[in-house]
DNA sequence: CAGGATCCTTATAGATACTG
DNA sequence: CAGTATCTATAAGGATCCTG
């Protein structure tokens, strides 16, 4: 992921950045889900995650929830505690892209069903 | 793409379609581009797509109009002339979604520029 | 419990060459 | 002009095993 696709602009000044990096963090699989989820039920814990998207692997959310906390959309607390517990939520930035995917969520469940 | 990823749904109803048709698509490089520059410049041919995206191969390009097409966002009028016209332009849906992508784009551009 | 490391398979994109 | 077919390279995801 983050490959070096470049910001291409035209001469008529109008911009296009296909892969820039949030779009880029969004476009993993299940990255869209995991922020529905810890957006719907943060502060919420890995295993949790896992439950609500069983059909990623672990090492998939895993995956996603890095990139989604390199991106800065969520943050990860832990708690030294016998055994260990993690609680992921969203950052400011999370919520807000969280809200700017609802039109087009919204799209997709009234199409589908 | 079009794989099989299931819809999951939750005991409490709360609904995820993490790859639904639209998604699925929507995350092919280069397709939210793709979009843009039909929704900006439609009708628009073949070959004025590519010279937008310089950074994307003409294989690509077409893969990606492919499913737009598939996925009924656009619509690919031929005319038969010498040499060949082709023109793209967005249907109702693909105009519905490409609005549905603003707020998103908007953050991007309002971030990293 | 939370996940990193590894290996493997599949998806996806790019290059090149060629057609209606 | 507007592609498609084919091939290759790489990226992404899944399964499994292992650890702090």
């Amino acid at each position: 992921m983050a490959d070096s696709t470049p910001t291409t602009c035209d001469a008529d000044g109008t911009c296009y950045c296909p892969l820039a990096s949030v779009l880029d963090t969004l476009s993993g699989k299940y990255a869209m889900g995991v922020l529905s989820i810890v957006d719907a039920h943060g502060p919420v814990r890995f295993a949790e995650i896992e439950r609500r998207l069983p059909s990623a692997s672990a090492s998939t959310v895993s995956t996603r929830l890095k990139e989604l906390r390199e991106t800065g959309l969520l943050v990860r607390t832990q708690y030294d505690e016998i055994p260990p517990r993690v609680e992921y939520e969203l950052t400011d930035d999370g919520k807000d892209v969280r809200g700017r995917l609802d039109p087009l969520l919204d799209w997709v469940t009234e199409t589908e069903r």
